[in-house]
DNA sequence: TTGTATGCGTTATCAC
DNA sequence: GTGATAACGCATACAA
């Protein structure tokens, strides 16, 4: 068994080329205008031939650039995630950017600790999907200067940059076309009440039913942007004789729940329940009945969010911005006109 | 704007102490037996009090470790690769590591050039999902002598530790199951021939069939994993008179393909034709009609891969070892009886 | 147990 | 343009 060979630094093409080894390391970082023409042709035919690689740790080290985003993300798992983290990675590894995924702990000390450790690695800044308010993750980023950029959530205040759909329109869209159905008491299984988006879309709900004059509109909460818990609170909300004839559901998951919930009641979707969910995330056009729902425009929110995330890179002090898209509303079958029953 | 606080080092910690830094970087990372107690909590205090927080860079520049796993995944959007990447994560930063988090992209040579970025990085070692054979990454991973783990799919050969479902069962599984449903004819849907999988379970599906002495069994090949694929391919294998009673798809998203088509073609699913995906990826239950599908233990797979990684990264020379997978055949409403018709 | 010295591989600031 | 030299922050073999 061989020994694994020691690595070629930039001393070692230095002594091959009778050059100084800054002289080598200029050459081969393509520094213009300060490296003879020849010498640098002569440096990189060493550098070939002796198999040079670069190491990034002892550039990182003196740079102190590392030219890697941490991206965190609640739940790798869910499928709505897949696609944003997706247009993270590719916008960022155009430019050279390796990405760090975590997933958010649900401990708030193990959160702190989190970004305790991406910052001692040095990590370029944070890009975060769906962070809460108050969380320590924020706290400590801004603490330790880290840039960082909000997706999917924002927080009250304006100490972040963020790229965010915008909720109120989105509600704006799901009542006026339950409204133009015939519906008058919709209820709204609303995300967690930590949640930016969560409560957000709940806020709006309730000003808008008010605003139109619905009067028998219930608000529940579910524990997480989940399945099981999007089921668990459609329980409540359509038990009792008051049912509402429409539910719009925070998040498309969520809205499975509530499907789920319907079927175990024995109500048919949309035929005794119209269902709205949110996000329009993969394979909801295939479900039975086909949701209808709202689209984020993800490949804008992560092209937009990656280049937030480059200028504050870049320029570290740069005020924070906030980014807001527009939704879409996407009509399937889990919507009809409400039945005259 | 005052300026950024300048790290604060071991030798500040030192100096404060009246010690020396080595004694310091003993104590802080609690090399037991080498220092005294008393300095050591004295060391410590004083840490904590200047807000000390160790450069993880230059510790890995000396060490040669970071503690950085490479996760290599063809497709972010794709819902099956959340959850293995999920069980990764998890199991992984558990041990202190932290993931990369990569796509794989189309061209070779770009291919070549991430894992050749990412060896200089001094990545612990490579987690890669659904590598191809003859792929050029583990050509570099090898070269570089990093830790690789396969993931969901083998190379022919013994060279990498690889983690994957059985895919023979799997074909096993599904015939057995059309079989009994009456079907005669089945069609199948490969995947890409450079995919181990592709290849391993159409290999089992012309063996199988013609041992059950099956005679209209036509295979084409989709082009990719992806629904697209499955559509199109599903086109050349549901046109003509001979059209099989039942089809086997290489994976959910080509099922999901070849649904869009049946549908297109004006056939009904089930009832026309039956249908059978694989990986039981989420959600494909709730589709219409809901899909039989054989289920891969995606935790158990993530955290076997997870442990032979570690186990790799932590002895440098153990030899490649395989770990197989048993498959569950989930029976849902997507097959049925062959109509006698 | 603690101090000393050196190296990890690179970049960057000076002079020349 | 090029060379010399000093960081970057930490770990570790060796000496004491």
């Amino acid at each position: 068994m061989p020994a694994l060979a020691p690595q070629v630094t930039i001393d070692d093409i230095a002594r091959a080329a009778g050059v100084h080894p800054g002289t080598v390391s200029r050459a081969l970082r393509g520094v213009t205008g300060k490296v003879s023409p020849e010498k640098r042709a002569e440096i990189e035919r060493i550098a070939n031939e002796l198999g040079y690689q670069p190491n990034v740790l002892a550039a990182s080290l003196r740079t102190r650039q590392t030219n890697m985003a941490a991206i965190v993300v609640p739940d790798l798992a869910n499928p709505l995630f897949g696609p944003i983290v997706q247009g993270l990675e590719n916008a960022l590894r155009d430019q050279q950017m390796l990405c760090l995924v975590v997933q958010t702990p649900a401990d708030p000390s193990k959160r702190r600790e989190l970004v305790v450790a991406l910052a001692n690695r040095h990590v370029s800044g944070l890009l975060i999907l769906s962070a809460e308010s108050d969380d320590p993750m924020l706290e400590i980023a801004k603490l330790r200067n880290l840039p960082t950029v909000l997706v999917n959530r924002g927080t009250g205040d304006r100490q972040f940059s963020s790229v965010v759909s915008d909720d109120a329109e989105s509600v704006r869209l799901v009542l006026e076309h339950l409204h133009d159905l015939g519906h008058r008491s919709i209820g709204h299984v609303a995300g967690p009440g930590t949640s930016s988006t969560g409560r957000a879309r709940r806020d709006a709900f309730i000003r808008m039913t008010r605003d139109l004059g619905l009067k028998n509109c219930p608000v529940v909460e579910a524990s997480s942007f989940t399945r099981p818990a999007g089921r668990e609170a459609a329980g409540k909300l359509l038990k009792g004789s008051r049912r509402p004839s429409a539910v719009f559901a925070a998040n498309d998951l969520i809205a499975l729940g509530v499907l789920d919930q319907a079927r175990a009641m024995g109500l048919s979707v949309p035929r005794d329940l119209s269902l709205v969910g949110h996000n329009d995330m993969p394979l909801v056009d295939l479900i039975d009945p086909p949701l209808t729902t709202v689209r984020v425009a993800v490949d804008q929110m992560s092209a937009q969010a990656a280049a937030l995330f480059l200028e504050h890179v870049s320029r570290p002090n740069q005020a924070p911005s906030t980014r807001v898209l527009m939704p879409e509303l996407i009509v399937r079958a889990s919507t009809a006109a409400r039945s005259v029953g």
